[in-house]
DNA sequence: ACACAATTCCCCACAATTCCCCACAAAAAA
DNA sequence: TTTTTTGTGGGGAATTGTGGGGAATTGTGT
């Protein structure tokens, strides 16, 4: 099982690329996987980056709990997948981050990757300061949820 | 288990290395540990190093106790994965701060390590010495604490 | 079908950082 | 004192990260 782990600040240009940064691009590639799938995350202002072998595996997961048959169920699985792309990485190591995504999350000039275990967050880095680094609630959270 | 003793004070160069205490590394080597966690502390204004085998331990229970669906439960996971980074002991014996790192707690040349049980601590000597030279309330604190 | 704009792709150049090596001082052990 | 371990410093190669030019491709409207 893939394990990213790191932060890393990076830039973007104005074309939209954005280096891929080389700690997580060897930890790809220990797992033989090279493709990567991007979407807007479910709940916060970020991208999320999925090896594509953990994606599937997420996809599966989604399978194997919903009724195709049931209308609601299918649009959930939908608007699941249909705002994924293929991000492949190109000859400098670079990804290009669709437009589409880039405004859905008001991506600047300065980002942020995250590694978070099995997938990349990608943030704005002003998104991600203002979020991150008051943790606050983290103490009582873990402790509430550490607590038998 | 590991349990780290010890006031260290070293240098940080310009490309910001610290030797790696030799204490700190015996008692390392003899959980067959190598690799370190860096982080900022939660609370105060310094480093916490953790050995790679208690970090990875604590992300286990929390990722098998969190459900990556729930916004609030990825949320604390993300608060206890972001800003950490691997820190690899170089040939040397020597350890890399990261840039961010640095800055966040204003690290400069002079810098102390403080054994801390299982984790040790990573201060700029000024930020150190003023916490410690005021002898602040610890009696009164612990008085307070320990008190049935 | 054609012109035009926007986007994507492929290449090159260069700046910054990290890594690897060696040298040596200082302290501790023999 | 001699030897070993610990701690400091720096040079330079290799990798990583940033930027931009311009050809190819796609998409748009006329």
């Amino acid at each position: 099982m893939v394990r990213f782990i790191g932060n890393i600040d990076a830039k973007m240009d104005e074309k939209g690329r954005v280096f891929f940064p080389a700690v997580f691009r060897r930890s790809l590639q220990k797992e033989g996987d090279e493709a990567l799938m991007i979407r807007k995350d479910i709940h916060q202002n970020c991208l999320v980056l999925y090896p594509k072998s953990v994606w599937n595996q997420q996809l599966d997961e989604l399978r194997s709990r919903l009724n195709r048959w049931n209308s609601q169920q299918q649009m959930v699985f939908r608007q699941f997948v249909a705002g994924v792309d293929e991000l492949p990485i190109d000859g400098n190591g670079r990804i290009l981050i669709p437009k589409r995504l880039q405004q859905q999350v008001s991506l600047q000039a300065s980002v942020r990757f995250i590694g978070m275990d099995d997938t990349i967050e990608l943030w704005a880095k002003e998104t991600a300061d203002a979020l991150l680094d008051n943790p606050t609630s983290l103490g009582e959270n873990l402790e509430a949820l550490m607590d038998f």
